[in-house]
DNA sequence: CATACGCTTCAACAAACGTTGGATTGATGG
DNA sequence: CCATCAATCCAACGTTTGTTGAAGCGTATG
Protein backbone atom coordinates (compact mmCIF):
# COMPACT_ATOMS: atom_id res chain seq x y z
CA UNK A 1 0.00 0.00 0.00
CA UNK A 2 1.11 3.41 -1.28
CA UNK A 3 1.83 6.54 1.11
CA UNK A 4 -1.42 8.34 -0.56
CA UNK A 5 -3.42 5.03 -0.33
CA UNK A 6 -3.05 5.01 3.26
CA UNK A 7 -3.68 8.92 3.83
CA UNK A 8 -7.35 8.36 2.20
CA UNK A 9 -7.87 5.42 4.56
CA UNK A 10 -7.10 7.02 7.35
CA UNK A 11 -8.52 10.10 6.15
CA UNK A 12 -12.10 7.94 5.60
CA UNK A 13 -12.14 6.40 8.79
CA UNK A 14 -11.54 9.94 10.54
CA UNK A 15 -15.21 10.50 10.77
CA UNK A 16 -17.76 9.38 13.07
CA UNK A 17 -20.04 8.09 10.35
CA UNK A 18 -17.34 6.53 8.04
CA UNK A 19 -16.06 5.07 10.51
CA UNK A 20 -19.53 3.55 11.91
CA UNK A 21 -19.98 2.75 8.27
CA UNK A 22 -17.25 0.48 7.79
CA UNK A 23 -18.03 -1.41 11.05
CA UNK A 24 -21.71 -2.30 10.43
CA UNK A 25 -20.18 -3.47 6.90
CA UNK A 26 -17.72 -5.28 8.26
CA UNK A 27 -19.75 -7.00 10.84
CA UNK A 28 -22.35 -7.52 8.17
CA UNK A 29 -19.94 -10.12 6.47
CA UNK A 30 -19.09 -10.32 2.90
CA UNK A 31 -23.66 -9.98 2.17
CA UNK A 32 -23.33 -6.43 2.73
CA UNK A 33 -26.06 -4.29 3.48
CA UNK A 34 -28.23 -2.20 1.16
CA UNK A 35 -27.64 1.43 1.18
CA UNK A 36 -31.39 2.01 3.01
CA UNK A 37 -30.39 -0.43 5.53
CA UNK A 38 -26.93 1.45 6.12
CA UNK A 39 -28.55 4.85 6.75
CA UNK A 40 -30.86 3.92 9.28
CA UNK A 41 -28.24 1.82 10.86
CA UNK A 42 -25.98 4.74 11.04
CA UNK A 43 -28.53 7.34 11.39
CA UNK A 44 -27.77 9.46 8.91
CA UNK A 45 -29.80 10.92 5.96
CA UNK A 46 -29.37 8.59 2.54
CA UNK A 47 -28.62 11.69 0.65
CA UNK A 48 -25.43 12.79 3.09
CA UNK A 49 -24.88 8.72 3.06
CA UNK A 50 -24.22 8.38 -0.75
CA UNK A 51 -21.79 11.09 -0.27
CA UNK A 52 -19.39 8.93 2.45
CA UNK A 53 -20.22 5.76 0.70
CA UNK A 54 -19.09 7.64 -2.26
CA UNK A 55 -15.43 8.59 0.00
CA UNK A 56 -14.85 5.47 1.05
CA UNK A 57 -15.35 3.57 -1.83
CA UNK A 58 -12.61 5.82 -3.60
CA UNK A 59 -10.16 5.29 -0.61
CA UNK A 60 -10.58 1.50 -1.14
CA UNK A 61 -12.47 0.59 1.80
CA UNK A 62 -15.49 -0.79 0.55
CA UNK A 63 -17.28 -1.98 -2.77
CA UNK A 64 -20.64 -1.81 -4.21
CA UNK A 65 -23.15 -3.60 -6.22
CA UNK A 66 -26.69 -3.33 -7.67
CA UNK A 67 -29.33 -6.03 -6.56
CA UNK A 68 -32.13 -5.05 -7.92
CA UNK A 69 -33.44 -1.20 -6.77
CA UNK A 70 -31.10 -1.80 -4.28
CA UNK A 71 -26.86 -1.06 -4.16
CA UNK A 72 -25.64 -3.20 -1.85
CA UNK A 73 -22.26 -1.99 0.18
CA UNK A 74 -19.61 -4.25 1.54
CA UNK A 75 -16.39 -4.16 3.01
CA UNK A 76 -13.52 -4.17 0.93
CA UNK A 77 -11.43 -6.46 3.26
CA UNK A 78 -8.56 -6.61 1.17
CA UNK A 79 -8.21 -2.36 1.49
CA UNK A 80 -8.69 -2.68 5.31
CA UNK A 81 -6.09 -5.80 5.10
CA UNK A 82 -3.38 -3.25 3.18
CA UNK A 83 -3.81 -0.49 6.06
CA UNK A 84 -3.16 -2.89 8.36
CA UNK A 85 -0.42 -3.93 7.11
CA UNK A 86 0.98 -0.56 6.14
CA UNK A 87 0.70 0.64 10.18
CA UNK A 88 2.56 -2.19 10.81
CA UNK A 89 5.18 -1.99 8.36
CA UNK A 90 5.60 1.60 9.79
CA UNK A 91 5.10 0.75 13.92
CA UNK A 92 7.95 -2.17 13.33
CA UNK A 93 10.40 -0.54 11.85
CA UNK A 94 13.29 -0.94 14.32
CA UNK A 95 10.42 -0.95 17.25
CA UNK A 96 8.98 -4.92 17.34
CA UNK A 97 7.65 -4.92 20.74
CA UNK A 98 5.17 -2.62 19.18
CA UNK A 99 3.47 -5.62 17.02
CA UNK A 100 3.28 -8.31 19.87
CA UNK A 101 0.18 -6.52 22.02
CA UNK A 102 -1.73 -6.24 18.41
CA UNK A 103 -0.48 -9.89 17.35
CA UNK A 104 -2.04 -10.83 20.90
CA UNK A 105 -5.41 -9.07 20.24
CA UNK A 106 -5.81 -10.64 16.91
CA UNK A 107 -6.11 -14.42 18.76
CA UNK A 108 -8.34 -13.08 20.63
CA UNK A 109 -10.64 -11.95 18.57
CA UNK A 110 -10.69 -15.32 16.57
CA UNK A 111 -8.34 -14.58 13.74
CA UNK A 112 -5.60 -17.34 13.53
CA UNK A 113 -1.77 -15.65 13.75
CA UNK A 114 -1.25 -17.78 11.11
CA UNK A 115 -2.76 -21.57 10.30
CA UNK A 116 -3.66 -22.18 13.89
CA UNK A 117 -7.06 -21.13 14.06
CA UNK A 118 -9.08 -21.21 17.44
CA UNK A 119 -12.86 -21.43 16.33
CA UNK B 1 -9.31 1.45 22.61
CA UNK B 2 -12.66 3.40 22.80
CA UNK B 3 -14.03 4.14 19.64
CA UNK B 4 -13.48 7.57 20.38
CA UNK B 5 -9.74 7.55 20.65
CA UNK B 6 -9.30 5.27 17.41
CA UNK B 7 -11.76 8.09 15.72
CA UNK B 8 -9.23 10.97 16.71
CA UNK B 9 -6.16 8.67 15.79
CA UNK B 10 -7.55 8.09 12.50
CA UNK B 11 -8.21 11.42 11.55
CA UNK B 12 -4.93 12.76 13.25
CA UNK B 13 -3.36 10.26 10.68
CA UNK B 14 -5.38 11.45 7.98
CA UNK B 15 -3.24 14.27 7.30
CA UNK B 16 -0.28 14.44 4.75
CA UNK B 17 1.80 16.32 7.31
CA UNK B 18 1.19 14.45 10.47
CA UNK B 19 1.53 11.09 8.77
CA UNK B 20 4.85 12.34 7.62
CA UNK B 21 5.58 13.26 11.33
CA UNK B 22 4.26 9.78 12.54
CA UNK B 23 6.28 8.09 10.29
CA UNK B 24 9.59 10.47 10.93
CA UNK B 25 9.13 9.99 14.49
CA UNK B 26 8.50 5.62 14.14
CA UNK B 27 12.08 5.69 12.19
CA UNK B 28 14.00 7.98 14.87
CA UNK B 29 13.09 5.44 17.58
CA UNK B 30 12.63 6.36 21.10
CA UNK B 31 15.23 8.80 21.67
CA UNK B 32 12.70 11.28 19.12
CA UNK B 33 13.69 14.06 17.35
CA UNK B 34 13.46 18.04 18.54
CA UNK B 35 10.80 19.59 17.04
CA UNK B 36 12.83 21.93 14.75
CA UNK B 37 14.46 18.63 12.89
CA UNK B 38 11.33 17.80 12.40
CA UNK B 39 9.48 20.67 10.92
CA UNK B 40 13.09 20.37 8.53
CA UNK B 41 12.46 16.86 7.57
CA UNK B 42 8.70 17.23 7.12
CA UNK B 43 9.13 20.18 5.31
CA UNK B 44 6.55 22.38 7.52
CA UNK B 45 7.10 26.18 8.86
CA UNK B 46 7.32 25.65 12.93
CA UNK B 47 4.52 27.41 13.37
CA UNK B 48 2.52 25.06 11.60
CA UNK B 49 4.17 22.15 13.17
CA UNK B 50 3.18 22.91 16.63
CA UNK B 51 -0.24 22.73 16.00
CA UNK B 52 -0.16 19.42 14.02
CA UNK B 53 2.23 18.10 17.10
CA UNK B 54 -0.50 19.22 19.83
CA UNK B 55 -3.09 17.38 17.53
CA UNK B 56 -1.26 13.90 17.14
CA UNK B 57 -0.15 14.30 21.20
CA UNK B 58 -3.99 14.96 22.02
CA UNK B 59 -4.96 11.87 19.88
CA UNK B 60 -2.21 9.84 21.82
CA UNK B 61 -0.31 8.92 19.17
CA UNK B 62 3.18 11.17 19.85
CA UNK B 63 4.52 12.48 23.29
CA UNK B 64 6.89 15.31 24.50
CA UNK B 65 9.84 15.99 26.64
CA UNK B 66 11.79 18.98 27.53
CA UNK B 67 15.75 18.84 26.87
CA UNK B 68 17.32 21.96 27.50
CA UNK B 69 16.21 24.56 25.21
CA UNK B 70 14.68 21.88 22.52
CA UNK B 71 11.23 19.98 23.27
CA UNK B 72 11.67 16.49 21.93
CA UNK B 73 9.30 14.55 20.22
CA UNK B 74 8.82 10.73 20.17
CA UNK B 75 6.23 7.93 18.88
CA UNK B 76 4.13 6.79 21.48
CA UNK B 77 4.40 3.22 20.32
CA UNK B 78 1.63 2.00 22.83
CA UNK B 79 -0.89 4.41 20.58
CA UNK B 80 -0.13 2.75 17.52
CA UNK B 81 0.01 -0.63 18.98
CA UNK B 82 -3.61 0.05 20.48
CA UNK B 83 -4.95 1.48 16.84
CA UNK B 84 -3.43 -1.80 15.40
CA UNK B 85 -5.78 -3.40 17.76
CA UNK B 86 -8.37 -1.77 17.33
CA UNK B 87 -8.36 -1.89 13.39
CA UNK B 88 -7.71 -5.88 13.62
CA UNK B 89 -10.54 -6.47 16.02
CA UNK B 90 -12.95 -4.70 13.37
CA UNK B 91 -11.59 -6.38 10.44
CA UNK B 92 -11.35 -10.21 11.82
CA UNK B 93 -15.08 -10.53 13.11
CA UNK B 94 -15.88 -13.23 11.49
CA UNK B 95 -13.60 -12.70 8.56
CA UNK B 96 -9.95 -14.21 9.75
CA UNK B 97 -8.54 -13.96 5.75
CA UNK B 98 -8.49 -10.42 6.52
CA UNK B 99 -5.66 -10.41 9.08
CA UNK B 100 -4.08 -13.05 7.36
CA UNK B 101 -2.09 -10.87 4.85
CA UNK B 102 -1.25 -8.22 7.29
CA UNK B 103 0.30 -11.05 9.89
CA UNK B 104 2.27 -11.66 6.84
CA UNK B 105 3.27 -8.53 6.11
CA UNK B 106 4.64 -8.24 9.85
CA UNK B 107 7.17 -11.23 8.98
CA UNK B 108 8.47 -9.31 6.12
CA UNK B 109 9.17 -6.48 8.14
CA UNK B 110 11.71 -7.53 10.77
CA UNK B 111 9.02 -7.45 13.53
CA UNK B 112 8.38 -11.42 15.30
CA UNK B 113 5.02 -12.80 14.39
CA UNK B 114 4.89 -14.61 18.06
CA UNK B 115 8.82 -15.85 19.05
CA UNK B 116 9.58 -17.04 15.17
CA UNK B 117 11.56 -13.50 14.61
CA UNK B 118 13.08 -13.90 10.73
CA UNK B 119 16.30 -11.20 10.95
C1' DC C 1 20.79 41.07 33.74
C1' DA C 2 20.35 41.24 28.97
C1' DT C 3 20.41 38.81 24.71
C1' DA C 4 19.60 35.06 21.67
C1' DC C 5 17.40 30.81 20.59
C1' DG C 6 13.63 27.24 20.40
C1' DC C 7 9.12 26.51 20.60
C1' DT C 8 4.32 27.62 21.52
C1' DT C 9 0.14 30.51 21.67
C1' DC C 10 -2.93 33.77 19.54
C1' DA C 11 -5.80 35.94 16.03
C1' DA C 12 -6.91 35.93 11.26
C1' DC C 13 -7.86 34.16 6.79
C1' DA C 14 -8.52 30.75 2.90
C1' DA C 15 -9.68 26.19 1.73
C1' DA C 16 -11.82 21.87 2.53
C1' DC C 17 -15.42 19.16 4.70
C1' DG C 18 -20.08 17.63 6.14
C1' DT C 19 -24.84 18.46 5.89
C1' DT C 20 -29.21 19.61 3.61
C1' DG C 21 -32.95 20.07 0.04
C1' DG C 22 -34.32 19.53 -4.55
C1' DA C 23 -33.76 17.44 -9.05
C1' DT C 24 -32.23 13.20 -11.69
C1' DT C 25 -31.29 8.37 -12.89
C1' DG C 26 -32.46 3.21 -12.67
C1' DA C 27 -35.38 -0.43 -11.53
C1' DT C 28 -39.97 -2.40 -10.22
C1' DG C 29 -45.15 -2.84 -10.33
C1' DG C 30 -49.94 -1.46 -11.83
C1' DC D 1 -46.74 3.97 -20.15
C1' DC D 2 -47.11 6.02 -15.87
C1' DA D 3 -46.42 5.84 -10.86
C1' DT D 4 -43.47 4.53 -7.24
C1' DC D 5 -39.42 3.41 -4.76
C1' DA D 6 -34.24 3.29 -4.02
C1' DA D 7 -30.23 5.66 -4.50
C1' DT D 8 -27.30 9.18 -6.45
C1' DC D 9 -25.99 13.80 -8.35
C1' DC D 10 -25.98 18.77 -7.89
C1' DA D 11 -25.69 23.36 -5.82
C1' DA D 12 -25.84 25.78 -1.66
C1' DC D 13 -24.88 26.66 3.26
C1' DG D 14 -22.45 26.70 7.67
C1' DT D 15 -18.77 24.75 10.13
C1' DT D 16 -14.37 22.87 10.76
C1' DT D 17 -9.57 22.49 9.51
C1' DG D 18 -4.89 23.95 7.93
C1' DT D 19 -1.83 27.65 7.20
C1' DT D 20 0.47 32.08 8.19
C1' DG D 21 2.57 36.09 10.79
C1' DA D 22 3.24 38.45 15.05
C1' DA D 23 3.63 38.18 19.89
C1' DG D 24 4.75 35.56 24.17
C1' DC D 25 7.02 32.13 27.28
C1' DG D 26 10.86 29.35 28.88
C1' DT D 27 15.69 28.09 28.68
C1' DA D 28 20.52 28.69 27.88
C1' DT D 29 24.68 31.82 27.18
C1' DG D 30 27.67 36.10 27.52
Amino acid sequence: MDERQALAAFAALGQEHRLRVVRALVTAGPDGLAAGALATEVGVANTNLSFHLKELSHAGLITSRREGKSVIYSAAYAGLSDLIAFLMRDCCQGRPEVCAPAVAALSACDCPTGETAHA
